[in-house]
DNA sequence: TTGCGAAGCGGACCCGCGGTCCGTATCTTT
DNA sequence: AAAGATACGGACCGCGGGTCCGCTTCGCAA
C-alpha cells in the first residue's frame, strides 16, 4: 500500500544528480572535494531536492555505489563460473577477490568516498555484510578450514579502496600486477588447506 | 644551531594538551566526535595554543600516536625476541602483528582516529610506511618467499583499526579469540612457504 | 479544459568545526 | 629592570553539510 510512484520530476531529477554525482567523482582528484552544493549545481537542481532525494550524503554514494556495482552483484549471485554459484570455493574465491578488485580499480573514488563514509567505518554499510558473509560461506565450504570468519574479513581488507588507491594511484603498481600480487596472496591463504598442528 | 629550547608554559600546555586529548578520545564514543576547541578546553587552554603546538587536527593525533607507539616501536626496533630483530622471520611476523592487534585493542579511539585522518588515507602516515618496511623485509627474509610487498601490506591490513573496532566493539568477539584468529591467518599466509607452480 | 490538493522544488539560511589572527601577557636574557 | 622574543587565548572567518518554507509543478478528476 504504502507503495506511492513518485512523480516524473522527481525521477528525472534523481537520475541527473546521479549522474552528475558519477561525473564529478569520475574526474575529482579527491572524493572529499566533491562538496553536495557542487553536485546538486552539475544537476541543474536545489540542494534541498538532493537531499530530498538521498537523504544525505552517504544515501548519495551508496546510491551511486549501488549502481556501479549492480552487474558484478548479479554475475556473483546468479552468473556461470566462475564467479556464479556451482563454483568450487577453491576457483570461486578468487575470482570473486579479483573481480572486486578490478572493481575498485575501475571506481576508484567512488570506492574510496563509500569506504570513506558512514562514519569512517566501512564495516556499517549492508553491502560490505553481504560480500562478508558470502565470502565467509565459500571459505567454511572448503573441508576442514576454521576461522572462516576473520579469514573472509582479512581477505576483504586486503582490497580495501584505500589501498587499491595507495598502491595504483601513489605507487603506480600496475593494475596487472596488483590482480597477480593479490591472486597469490589469496592462494597462500587458500592454499594450506588444514594446517597441520 | 636551530635547536632552541621552548619556553616553560609552552612544554606545560603541551603536555596538559596531550593528558586531555588523551582522556577525551578514551572516554568518547567515536573520535570525530571531539573537536579541537573541546580538547582546548579540556586542556584549559585556547584554541590557538592548541594548533600553534601541533599544527592541525593531525599532528595532535600523530603526536598521541607517537607517545603511545613509542615503547612497541623501541621493543620492535631493539628489543628482546620474539619482538625484536634476530628473530627469525617466521617467529617474529606473527609476533609483531600481535603485538600490534593488541596495541590497537588498548588504544581503539586513538587508532581510528589516526587511520580516519590524514585525508582518508592512513597510507600517507610516515608510521604505516615504517611497519610496512618492516615487515615487508621479515618477509622477503623468508626464503624463495614473492610478493613480499603487497603481502606486507595485505597483513597489515588485517589489523586495520576499524576492522579491529567492529570486530571487538561491535561484533563483541573476545580479545583471545582474535589473537588466536589473527595468529592462525598469518601462519596460513606464511605456513605455506614457497608454493608449487 | 480546468481546478485543486498533494508532491516536489530550490536556494536562503543555520550551525558546528577546523583553522587563523593579533593585541596582550609571560618568559628570558643581559 | 628593561627590552625583545615567544607564547597565549578567544574572537573571528570560511566552508560544508543539512534544514526550512514559500512557491511551482504535477497529475488526477470533474
Amino acid at each position: 500500500m504504502p507503495e506511492r510512484k513518485p512523480r516524473k520530476d522527481a525521477t528525472r531529477n534523481r537520475a541527473a544528480v546521479l549522474a552528475a554525482a558519477d561525473d564529478l567523482y569520475a574526474r575529482c582528484a579527491s572524493p572529499e572535494d566533491v562538496t553536495m552544493a557542487d553536485v546538486a549545481a552539475a544537476a541543474g537542481v536545489g540542494k534541498g531536492t538532493l537531499f530530498r532525494a538521498f537523504g544525505d550524503r552517504n544515501g548519495l554514494i551508496r546510491a551511486l555505489y549501488q549502481a556501479r556495482l549492480e552487474p558484478l552483484g548479479n554475475s556473483v549471485e546468479a552468473g556461470p563460473p566462475p564467479l556464479g554459484p556451482g563454483t568450487p570455493p577453491l576457483e570461486r574465491i578468487p575470482a570473486v577477490l579479483d573481480a572486486l578488485l578490478c572493481f575498485k580499480l575501475d571506481n576508484r573514488r567512488l570506492a574510496l568516498a563509500l569506504e570513506g563514509a558512514g562514519g569512517g567505518s566501512p564495516y556499517l554499510a549492508e553491502h560490505y555484510e553481504r560480500w562478508h558473509a558470502l565470502l565467509r560461506a565459500m571459505v567454511e565450504g572448503i573441508p576442514g578450514f576454521m576461522g572462516g570468519d576473520f579469514t573472509a574479513h582479512a581477505l576483504l581488507a586486503a582490497t580495501r579502496a584505500d589501498l587499491v588507491e595507495h598502491l595504483a594511484g601513489q605507487e603506480r603498481v600496475p593494475r596487472e600486477q596488483l590482480r597477480a600480487d593479490l591472486a597469490e596472496f589469496v592462494r597462500r591463504v587458500l592454499g594450506a588447506g588444514v594446517l597441520p598442528g
